[in-house]
DNA sequence: CTATATTTGTGCGTATGTATG
DNA sequence: ACATACATACGCACAAATATA
């Protein structure tokens, strides 16, 4: 099963809808402290969405201050 | 003359150096508080720089807290 | 009320650059 | 030298909100 948990009828976007998931993995414990999260391209297949949604999801977790991007490397739940 | 400003060398990205450019338009007055600063088609002909590229300045301008973006309408200095 | 134009929002794809391992 | 991963930047298309004719 692939890309079910994106609603495209959804009042959110879907940046939005998968930043939230993502956010849930990470307060849940699912994603712990210092674990590097998927990288854009592994979001862009498990949700099928395009590059540009897979970095703005990426960024609502930046902005929510839950994780730190490190260029080269990934970007790591705080 | 056209998108003589913007230094593709620069150490800072070109959406870095647009927003810096209105930022200081603003902070000079030359774009007063409650006025529309340029539409993002408008940047992209000022500039010669893509819409990304636009969008990521006026997006600066917001997280620097000097502007406010009203879809539909357009962004404000605040 | 309808239609059109304008402006920002979302989303796709692609290419190239930079940093890291 | 090479592979991986994020950063920057381009283009395109369509949707949604707003303003105007």
């Amino acid at each position: 099963m692939i890309g079910f948990m994106i609603n495209p009828k959804s009042v959110h976007p879907a940046w939005k809808q998968v930043g939230m998931i993502l956010e849930t993995r990470i307060r849940s414990g699912v994603l712990p402290a210092d674990e590097r999260i998927p990288t854009e391209v592994e979001l862009m297949s498990e949700f099928e969405i395009g590059r540009t949604t897979a970095r703005k999801a990426v960024e609502y977790l930046r902005v929510a201050g839950l994780v730190t991007t490190q260029p080269g490397r990934g970007t790591y739940v705080l």
